[in-house]
DNA sequence: TGACGTCACTTGTCCTTACGAGTGATGACT
DNA sequence: AGTCATCACTCGTAAGGACAAGTGACGTCA
């Protein structure tokens, strides 16, 4: 019926319009979409042209289409999990590390040896080249079904020097933190946070649906002598998790520790 | 001439094929990829399944694809802009705020009355239909050309009982922090980051490329009586910038108040 | 009643054809 | 030499047809 005119191409200006229909909440959430035989005579295009719309509709992540049934207005739903980045204490009081840990491990992890890339140079500060432990290990939440990959890389100088890590890399980074703290280490730690569209492996590990990026938070943490000791990295899907930080500010220092 | 079988659809076998080339290098970043037509004679199949190969690696963002020209290897280069998103001093060293106001101002910002959506009544922690003050900005960097849109949001309360805030709201965020600490509030505050792709007006004005996601961090400031003050939004292309957050582990309180 | 085959409906894949539109080089004309 | 039309190449858009494959309901048959 609504004959269109706008914009540009035809397909943008069916897009256009269902996605007005969809933001507008004509079609709720989770709801079906006309099939693309009654959008063809809805517009008088042909399926080509709808297909074209409906991949630009699938591509903002605004719909998800099933094979066989049809098209779905995706719940834009917030992320169901906070992943909260800050500090906390461990049960007993008298350790601070890294919150976060909420996972649990979803497959064997993996341990090898590796050596630096330019990235993970980069982020450690190290010269290219640089021998490396590593390990991957997949991560679920079970209450809410979120998948995450994780990866741990201890350089080779810090392993030796704090034996503990490199013969357990795949522990859980409270457990790696604290016995960086046992050898008398004050840890400081910067956070860089990352999103980008992923890899088809990614898409398929983590499951993710069409559209849907990847946060990617690595983690470096710092000694008492500034020295990088440990590089971690998180990825998950931006659907289902968000970070949080909570910053007070008159309790941090304002350059680095003074004490 | 390489004849494929393996996986599925025959466009994803293509897709496939160059995306292994272009990961293993044998198509540099920036070089320019075999034409359609090229590609049509080189696996021996159809325009329209070439085009459907091509439409899967720009999603993933893998390649550039220019009207007249041709498809270009995306080059993956990190962002070039670091966002900290840590505390840091004013220049007489007398207060702490957050930083991060490298931005100047692309556009005249635009002042409004709005009330409570579902999405920032959450975040303030506030009823819905409350009366806010908003003020949305366009940002750049010059030196690295990235754009961001910012968003500031008073609730009317905070405005009345601090009048600066209201009257000038659209003052950068380290101004309003400022006035804040002035007014005697002891400033915490949490940011929120989520990534999720772009609705096609975010996708004109940050000028994003195809297949980019939007980082979107909210920031929500509480006060002295644990009150939300103020909550600023910011999003950005993560193809340009990132985010860090740099935490010291034995200056941080315990636990807070989860939300 | 229960199991199963069929059918109608959906989207997925693949092909052919045609023309529009942006880009850059070539070459003719001034 | 400089200007500009033309042309060959690129990708973008749109239509048509055909068949495969997933889904669910309906009806038949044991």
């Amino acid at each position: 019926m609504s004959e269109i005119q706008r914009p540009g191409a035809l397909y943008q200006q069916v897009a256009a319009a269902i996605r007005e229909a969809i933001l507008s909440g004509e079609f709720e959430p989770d709801s079906l979409l006309p099939s693309e035989a009654q959008l063809m005579a809805r517009y008088g295009v042909s399926r080509p042209t709808v297909r074209n719309a409906i991949a630009a509709l699938r591509a903002e992540g605004l719909i998800d289409v099933r094979h066989g049934k049809g098209s779905f207005v995706r719940s834009s739903g917030q992320p169901v999990l906070t992943l909260e980045r800050g500090v906390s204490r461990t049960r007993d009081g008298k350790f601070v590390m890294p919150s976060g840990d909420i996972w649990q491990e979803a497959e064997e992890p993996s341990t090898y040896r590796t050596r630096t890339t330019k990235a993970t140079g980069r982020l450690l500060g190290l010269d290219v080249e640089e021998a490396l432990f590593g390990c991957d290990r997949l991560l679920t939440d079970p209450s809410t079904g979120t998948r995450a990959m994780h990866r741990t890389l201890i350089p080779f100088e810090v392993a030796e020097a704090v034996p503990l890590l490199g013969q357990e890399p795949c522990k859980p980074s409270a457990a790696l933190y604290w016995v960086l703290t046992q050898a008398g280490h004050k840890l400081t730690w910067t956070e860089t946070v990352r999103a980008r569209m992923p890899l088809p492996d990614e898409r398929t590990t983590l499951r993710l649906p069409d559209a849907t990026p990847i946060l990617h938070v690595s983690r470096i943490a710092h000694g008492t002598d500034d020295r990088p000791l440990i590089l971690e990295e998180l990825r998950f899907g931006a659907d289902r998790a968000e970070l949080a930080y909570r910053i007070t500010a008159d309790r941090q220092p304002a350059q680095h520790p003074r004490s």
